[in-house]
DNA sequence: TTGAAAGCGCTAACAG
DNA sequence: CTGTTAGCGCTTTCAA
């Protein structure tokens, strides 16, 4: 015992380690464990107890079990420790609670990353489900999704073919617009992405593009220099946001496409010594959990929802293949709190 | 193609027809298949087209024989999406990255779902490793792990024969008490948890006791009032810190357990117009990556570090079992921004 | 970046 | 009845 433990390191048991332990061949044991009859009760015994004895499990079993059924679920995201790709991880997390699914996480970080998983995924099939959050899939790659019968469901992005759970950002544009104008103010500016990340969806701007609409529509104008588009990143966000505040004509008020470039803008105006919203008003755009301890007014997307929708649809696809997919809009909301 | 499909006569393809049709080795096929990074782009796509045309999957249970580990490291975690984890989790999901491994999560929100995982992980045991965050395990569960031969590091807790990554929490107390006297502040607070979840660690206490110590040895106490401890949840953070700031004789410092409880003392401030740090200064604990847009003075526990380290550790000691076991100590030190 | 070759854990044909 | 041995399809050194 204390002999063995130490050859098998660690390691699974064997029949070698069970035809050692019981002093036969492993032909003996594969017999006992497949056509027993055909080996003498003596003999078979010393092995059954042997195979007691390691705790030992055939690994075919194992491997026989998962051909039909992995009880893995992937999900393929960039981002993976931002807030709101966590707030949906969250989500994916609690839907999976309680059933038999592992989450497997695969942080994607660039794009030769994106294609070698989407390359070998599909393939080496060991998924039952795939959540792909904000990557733009092009058609090879879904193809072989498709092909291979990996069952996918996108989050912020969708494909023909494939579940989907997306948000109207255009409209989201229009109701912060709308928000803004309605409580008054008069001149307004926008902070969102450069966009260059060639691998991620990027919304901001199709808000971009709906705060105009609204904001045109309420008869105002978004002048360019009114527009701070910077690449994400962190530590430049204040420094942006700073230039729009910085402005010799400062705009009453800004729309940021995300949470975290609406907190920059807070900084921002902290550092100058500027009220808000007297000086300056700020909404955001996904309701992160920490924008409620900001008091910042946002734009509610239900990034929370996102992730356990995804999770239940995929569930229930892989449950039962011949359900409808489905391409769920979520609805969004102004969360007004004290910043707008 | 015809005469492929006539060598292969009804049989499922396998690597060799793969390997054939794209006139390459059986393992430039398997390359692509695990580790495509290292196939040149050219040769990959020539094997994923042929892949393709065969609709080749790989056999499960060959593949799992021909391995010799699982590839998988899990994490056991409580509060998945709190920022504090997440962080740990970035950290270590960045360790693994360059790696084979892949990081499956399982997400702890009971005592009994904690006890269901520490049973079956390390039998069922089809993990490399395991890394445990803020979790205390029994000792009848630490010597399964040993006994099942399963490698694991804890963060935030340790024990005998285990790698481990800590922080000397009651140092960190000391260090918050002696900054906050040498800023000149002469009253003090402290806002903690109660601790009532029995099942995941809480340092909130060892840090109090350091404050304390650290006060009383510049010659400062800690009243019973002005120790606030509150069950974990970030609704009643705000609250609770309310009833700090309205004591009759407001104190003049707070030290919070928490960088999410210090953000919710700010909140607490804001709301009743007090200004930080000259009406009330505020010290946290943990240096979260949004403290910095806070501008919140806080303790640095190296949280990102905390789980590369952690995941390195694992490594090591998976390449080779006989690498001594290693308890860390992270340094702690105090990030001076705006709020104290 | 690739290929040759030696396993992985197990089954099954064959010999004794 | 039992042991020897040759695969199964795949992964993984090791060299080239």
């Amino acid at each position: 015992m204390k002999a063995l433990s130490q050859t098998m390191q660690g390691r699974l048991p064997t029949i070698y380690d069970v035809a050692r332990l019981s002093e036969v061949s492993i032909s003996t044991v594969s017999r006992v464990l497949n056509t027993p009859h055909l080996v003498r009760e003596k003999t078979r015994n010393a092995v059954l107890s042997a195979i007691d004895e390691l705790n030992f499990t055939p690994k075919a079993d194992a491997s026989a079990r998962a051909r039909k059924d992995f009880e893995r679920i992937g999900v393929l995201t960039p981002y993976f420790t931002a807030p709101s790709f966590v707030q949906r991880l969250g989500g994916i997390a609690a839907a999976l609670d309680k059933t038999k699914y592992e989450l497997i996480i695969y942080s994607v970080e660039s794009l030769d990353q994106l294609e070698g998983y989407l390359s070998m995924l599909p393939v080496s099939r060991r998924l039952d489900g795939l959540i792909i959050i904000s990557l733009p899939i092009d058609d090879a790659f879904s193809l072989r999704l498709q092909q291979y019968n990996l069952e996918t469901v996108f989050i912020e992005y969708s494909k023909p073919g494939f579940s989907s759970i997306e948000i109207e950002n255009e409209r989201g544009g229009i109701l912060a617009a709308q928000f803004l104008v309605q409580k008054g103010y008069r001149s307004f500016a926008f902070l969102g992405d450069a966009g260059e990340q060639i691998y991620s969806v990027h919304p901001s701007d199709q808000r971009l593009n709906g705060y105009r609409k609204g904001l045109s529509e309420a008869g105002f104008n978004l002048p360019d220099e009114y527009i701070c588009l910077m690449p994400y990143s962190r530590e430049r966000v204040v420094d942006q946001a700073g230039t729009l505040l910085d402005l010799p004509k400062r705009p009453e008020a800004i729309f940021a496409a995300s949470d975290l470039q609406a907190i920059g803008i807070l900084k921002a105006a902290r550092m100058r010594n500027l009220r808000v919203p007297d000086d300056v008003a700020v909404i955001g755009f996904d309701d992160l959990d920490i924008s409620d301890f900001m008091e910042l007014t946002t734009i509610d997307q239900e990034l929370n929802e996102s992730g356990r929708l995804a999770a239940e649809l995929l569930l229930d696809r892989i449950a039962e293949r011949k359900r409808p997919h489905q391409n769920i809009r979520l609805p969004l909301s102004i969360v007004e709190r004290s910043t707008a």
